[in-house]
DNA sequence: CAGGGTACTTACCAGATGGTCAGGATAAGT
DNA sequence: ACTTATCCTGACCATCTGGTAAGTACCCTG
């Protein structure tokens, strides 16, 4: 039965992953899921086989399918932790008391600040917007529901006349396009030799911003 | 001889496939090139196998290596036509006629009908652009010489005081990512459900030549 | 018609890869 | 001391993959 495994296992895969999560060798797989992030980031998720994974943490590959079941539960559980990272990030902002165009500035510079901080995560997000992705169904399930969150925020605010109206979902996607769009500059900067520079990053959101503004605020 | 083969086989896998490039099974092979250039730019260079690209075609897997000595040469060969029609573009408008911010203009408006009329063209950028794609050297030979040749032709220009003095590889760098980045928002938006408009890609356009303007403009 | 180059194919293979199975070690509970 | 659950490992396997070897059919040219 070489077909038919795209949905099935993709459930299977992380029951035991999501379900068992602290004890004695909660350490080991903290570890295997962070030498996956770095590798499924940079790489993608062909890139790395299991025994390169295994060998790169001095372990042997079995270790790695007892934690996670299988290589797409190893992914799985990846896009699921860092998905939750960036969750809180956001969560944090549309938790608070910014309002308005304020709140937006405010995503606009979590975001960026999660993506200084943990490239690998940007990475990770950029190889998963791939076409062929197998994790790209199970992002959309992570990030989904903040996602609608936001777009139904968005659209109150349009309701109310705080914010131009749009589409909601367009901006939604613009927007993330450049985020991740900016990882894949740092990494074409990085390939022709040059560090990035903050300056850099800087200038992608202040026209971020500008797109945003421009299509979001009432006045001008 | 499992290691070392990063330089050598890249310059012998493509000795044949530049070389004859005329003949009866000159037709076959360009359905081989095109096949490939959708393949690699959607799901990347290990996204199909050489069985896959084959079946895709109705021909053996072995057709395929006739033509191209190997997967790497198949590869070698969809970059170099691929930089050979964006070098096309982009030196019509660079012996063209048009000067100084027109110029400008006109080569950014080239690219992006370039990416409009061939989207998988972009996708083949974008799957280089990884870190570890195998066609990275490649593309930077194919490209290269384009690339110094506007580098050099703006740092004339910034000498001459026709354009704001800035660090000429950066922007181009930026720009490439723009484009790049385009690409991958269609994907996304592809993904979301929604057909990519005219709109968005007239936005990143525009975008983009804000972008120039203010770094390149002498005035303002 | 003999000979050679071109285009393509069948048969086959060695290596890598994801995954299974049957343990072994260690700590905790009874 | 015996059991049990957790964590990890060695041995093994089926499959897939890029690649090689050895043809076959079809021209064209002498």
């Amino acid at each position: 039965m070489p077909e038919a495994t795209t949905i099935r296992d993709t459930v299977r895969d992380t029951v035991r992953g999501v379900t068992r999560s602290s004890g004695r060798g909660a350490e080991t797989r903290e570890r295997i899921l962070d030498a996956a992030l770095s590798s499924f980031g940079t790489i993608g998720y062909d890139g790395p086989s299991l025994d390169d994974l295994a060998n790169g943490l001095g372990i042997r590959k079995q270790t790695i399918l007892y934690h996670f079941v299988s290589k797409r539960g190893l992914l799985g559980a990846v896009v699921d932790r860092s998905a939750a990272d960036l969750n809180a990030a956001l969560l944090e902002v549309l938790d608070g008391e910014a309002t308005d165009w304020e709140r937006v500035e405010a995503l606009v510079r979590s975001v960026f600040r999660v993506a200084l901080e943990q490239p690998l995560l940007m990475g990770l997000l950029r190889e998963v917007s791939r076409p062929g992705s197998p994790a790209a169904p199970r992002l959309k399930g992570a990030m989904g529901p903040l996602m609608d969150r936001a777009q139904a925020w968005m659209e109150r605010e349009m309701d109310a006349g705080r914010m131009r109206r749009t589409d909601a979902q367009l901006v939604l996607i613009s927007a993330y396009s450049t985020v991740v769009g900016l990882a894949t500059e740092i990494e074409v900067l990085r390939a022709a030799g040059l560090e990035p520079t903050m300056r850099t990053v800087a200038t992608r959101r202040r026209e971020l911003l500008r797109f945003l503004r421009a299509s979001l605020d009432p006045q001008r």
